[in-house]
DNA sequence: TCTCTCACCTT
DNA sequence: GAAGGTGAGAG
């Protein structure tokens, strides 16, 4: 796929000069945060310390877009498996002498707990209280804003794990057969999409998904390949009962009157919808997208999923239609599409090249809150934007400028995150003047939370990620958010994280 | 329901 | 060549 992210929702008012190139440089990308502009706003003072340019894009928002149409879901093992499509993104808008960390974590979309049956999602219950998140902190940070805007920033070695007592520092997305009790909430920049988990047997429930990733994700790509390879394959795992069956001969578009995920139909959004930007009360402005009122969780019934991908015990059901995202994605995979990525990141240079290695971003550090959220239900409006839906998303991201960097107000944890209901976000971790940061000065300057969404479903020791449901337009990926710089860590998670439980893990 | 293991692939 | 990621089946 190429690198082709533009039509949805550029910026249209850069703070300055600069942010107005880096803008133009990522006219491709996916815009995901907004920006501040009301001085009479909760965010004024972040105003004036120059958050307010800051901006997320979402790299390959196409892809993003894929998955979402068709609800995105993964396996989340105990080892601890990574996000697909990984989350990377551009920022603009930084101080570029300024040092920032960036911080990501996960956080349930709602408090519900699902279940699948009758092929679709559906809610059992509620959730189970949350557990301390962690957040994810790019092994680039602290970095200068300079180093951040000059290439992709990327989260792709986050890994999600159902394992709460993960050693790594993997991010939780909780387990067990509860699973998908909560959609995750991206944060950095508006929410407009919802990850919620679900508990799946041990496979992708979702039809489209499993191909979608086959077909894009390089390390899956044993499982594409050709008649004779499918043939092979399928001799190898067939069982006695059940015949060899091709793949392709076991997939099945089925007409919508005849989907078993027949149900509300989602219709993607135009592009005016996409792009529209609202101003908040607050400040932060946001896109139409965030108007929309939240949706099922699991919306299923778009046309791309009622695509079945059907196994040996499925293929009396199914029939020989081809996914119809197999060729789309099938040009390149994500790194050749990346070139930009690829050819600035090894020309890093300066502060930060202690984290460069495979083993420094495995270090990454993981921090945790050190108290449960006490609403698992993120209240966006209790954020950063009262237009902001309390809806789940999937991955939010924050930036946060800083001077010192002695230490943070987490727990820290070695590298990856564990699984629970959990949406990935980005989330800041500067501006707070709590103890626990170390002195009595504030160790950032300010902070810019932005997120998108994806949705993440979680089952047992493999937990599986959904992506949003279509009715929250995952056009508007751009989104920033200033936090006061006051809040405690307490604080902190009151306002990022409100309700947000970033991990929780319930292995059995 | 969950863990292990597999073949195949990328890094 | 080693390490690691992937979906899927077996048990």
């Amino acid at each position: 796929m190429a690198d082709s992210e533009e039509g949805f929702g550029l910026p249209t008012t850069p703070a300055d000069s600069e942010a107005k190139e880096l803008q133009a440089e990522a006219k491709q990308d996916t815009q995901l945060g907004a920006t501040s502009k009301s001085p009479t706003s909760p965010q004024a003072a972040f105003t004036q310390q120059g958050m307010e340019g800051i901006k997320v894009f979402l790299h390959e928002r196409e892809l993003w877009l894929k998955f979402h149409e068709v609800g995105t879901e993964m396996i989340i093992t105990k080892a601890g498996r990574r996000m697909f499509p990984s989350y990377k993104v551009k920022v603009t808008g930084l101080n570029p002498k300024t040092k920032y960390i960036l911080l990501m974590d996960i956080v349930p979309a709602d408090d519900h707990r699902y279940k699948f049956a009758d092929n679709k999602w559906s809610v059992t219950g509620k959730a189970e209280p949350a557990m301390p998140g962690r957040l994810y902190v790019h092994p680039d940070s602290p970095a200068t804003g300079a180093h951040w805007m000059r290439q992709l920033v990327s989260f792709q070695k986050l890994k999600l794990t159902n394992n709460h007592l993960d050693p790594f520092g993997h991010v939780s997305t909780g387990g067990g057969r509860r699973a998908p009790r909560s959609v995750l909430h991206p944060r950095v920049a508006s929410p407009t999409t919802i990850m919620a988990m679900s508990p799946i047997p041990t496979s992708i429930v979702l039809a489209g998904i499993t191909q979608l990733k086959i077909e894009n994700n390089p390390f899956a790509k044993g499982f594409r390949g050709s008649d004779d390879m499918e043939l092979h394959r399928m001799s190898r795992m067939q069982s006695k009962e059940y015949p060899v069956v091709p793949r392709s001969t076991v997939r099945q578009k089925v007409s919508s009157n005849h989907s078993p995920f027949s149900g509300e139909t989602r219709v993607l959004s135009a592009s005016s919808n996409l792009g529209s930007q609202y101003q908040c009360e607050n400040g932060v402005s946001s896109t139409s997208q965030d108007l929309l009122p939240p949706a099922n969780p699991y919306p299923i019934s778009q046309e791309h999923n009622q695509i079945y991908h059907c196994t040996k015990r499925k293929d009396e059901e199914c029939s020989t239609a081809e996914h119809p995202y197999k060729k789309p994605y099938m040009e390149t995979s994500p790194a050749e599409e990346d070139p930009f990525y690829r050819s600035s990141y090894p020309q890093q240079q300066g502060l930060n090249t202690s984290y460069r290695t495979e083993s420094a971003q495995r270090q990454a550090c993981m921090y945790a809150s050190s108290a449960p959220p006490t609403d698992p239900v993120p209240s966006l409006e209790d954020i950063s934007c009262n237009t902001w839906p309390s809806v789940p998303s999937y991955s939010s991201c924050t930036v946060s400028a800083m001077q010192p960097m002695d230490r943070l107000p987490y727990q820290h944890f070695s590298a990856h995150f564990t699984s629970g209901p959990l949406m990935p976000r980005l989330g800041s971790v500067g501006n707070h003047t709590s103890p626990q940061i170390g002195d009595t000065h504030s160790m950032f300057q300010h902070q810019t939370s932005v997120s998108h969404q994806p949705i993440v479903r979680q089952c047992g020791p493999q937990t599986s990620i959904q992506s949003p449901p279509s009715s929250l337009q995952p056009a508007e990926f751009l989104y920033s958010h200033g936090v006061p710089r006051t809040l405690s860590p307490h604080q902190y998670h009151s306002v990022h994280g409100v309700g947000m439980v970033p991990e929780w893990s319930e292995n059995s």
